[in-house]
DNA sequence: AAGTGGTCTAGACCACTCA
DNA sequence: GAGTGGTCTAGACCACTTG
């Protein structure tokens, strides 16, 4: 019951290039990629083995190998030793990156804009201080947003962080994400922990997000860090239901 | 601004097995977990590097650099080049895996049972055959069932299945979760897809999950492939937010 | 200049599946 | 027995950060 080998036209790995900064291995992904969602390797279709692929683009096994991986971390690809690789049925959702929803939404042609509905400065308490990791009484930053995707509110932005914002900064914050003007300050997230779930809304959150009163709102707590450890920031939005969701791929280890 | 480097004692890695089943990558990684839970290395203290951790344990470089990225995939450590490897701050979840939520409930000490509401077995109409990746008129099996945690009820989990489920493997299903019981039977999760959001809930669903009438819910929808790529078992399940969220751990790439 | 992680190579042996 | 992916080794060169 072993499925028949799809063989790839040579051509989808015609330019790899040996000498930029993208590296080969994701090169290659990114082609193998395109080849599942353009359908030329099929749903339930087999790839070629490892080490066929890379005699035939001339790149060691481990090169290949790392290229695969990245889908099937991704939910793609399917392998088992002594079976082969295997191309997983079903439409492919683009699942939770670490991005701000601002980007997600203008990747999605939805034309996002925000509302900044409060800003402020204030010295940390203790309970704000444990979950920054700052010290009691060091200035920190909150914000209250909202977020627009083709002029409809979508949800609502509470965010606190370590330190404080230019009025500059503030107003970058109409036509940007937080991430996006965190990164033009220097600041990189590199891990996020988040908790999603479901409460009622208030009356104040159903007027501003055009809900019923009393309507279920998506609800999601998260901490972000940056490449040193430190807590970069901490968000506690609410999404209206009906027009946003969390996509996630989970991969069996 | 460096951080000093952490050296973690030598026998914090005695007795690494060679020749065992157990990959050495992930016994190293097991035990630098350890290692960080038990804050011998401190959140925001620095790893030793790669090159010198591979030399100490007599490992390649690859290795020890795998079992790293292990760590570095679930959240647990941020690496920077030129900088080293750093322990972030903060608790550190669980996060989402390719678990049942009655294996999950366990884990906890939540004492999980399950009522099954209904079980059947029908002919798959269009939308369903798609979804499932069977031809239309099929036998599928539909599953309804109330997950309680600690004897509170916590969840309706609503499943479709391909083909038949015997007598005997549904009345499995009050004391294990479905993964566990498809296990038994040799079906293998690989990949799953999922979609986190929230509704209010229907009288019915109030009832059931002892909620006030209207009250929001969590809402998960699901599709699990096996190694194959083939569907195993599409699932509708909903949430008293109260006392169930996800966690997830993001990493950027 | 020295140290870090990121990429890449060219092999080796093993466990597993299937015909 | 042949083919698959899983693990492991021992190097190499590079880009980046810091002192």
């Amino acid at each position: 019951m072993l499925q028949p080998e799809a063989i790839l036209p040579t051509t989808l790995f015609d330019g790899l290039d040996r000498s930029g900064p993208e590296p080969l291995y994701r090169q290659v992904s990114a082609r193998l990629e395109r080849a599942i969602r353009d359908e030329i390797l099929p749903a339930g279709g087999r790839l070629e083995s490892e080490v066929a692929l890379a005699h035939r683009l001339a790149l060691s096994r481990p090169t290949v190998r790392r290229a695969i991986r990245e889908l099937v971390d991704r939910g793609l690809l399917v392998r088992r030793r002594g079976i082969g690789t295997i191309v997983v049925h079903g439409r492919i959702a683009r699942g939770v990156e670490l991005s701000s929803l601002f980007d997600d939404l203008v990747h999605a042609d939805q034309h996002p804009h925000t509302r900044v509905l409060a800003a402020s400065t204030e010295a940390a308490d203790h309970a704000t201080a444990a979950l920054l990791g700052v010290s009691p009484g060091s200035p920190v930053t909150r914000l209250r947003r909202l977020r627009f995707a083709d002029g409809v509110p979508l949800a609502i932005l509470q965010n606190t962080l370590p330190g404080r914002l230019s009025a500059a900064t503030i107003g970058r914050l109409r036509d940007r994400g937080l991430y996006a003007v965190l990164r033009e300050g220097g600041t990189l997230m590199a891990v996020a922990r988040q908790r999603i779930g479901a409460r009622s809304a208030t009356a104040e959150e159903s007027e501003l997000l055009g809900l019923t009163p009393g309507a279920a709102l998506l609800t999601m707590e998260r901490t972000a860090f940056d490449a040193d450890g430190r807590v970069v920031e901490h968000g506690h939005h609410c999404y209206a239901p009906d027009r946003y969701g969390f996509d996630t791929t989970l991969v069996s280890r």
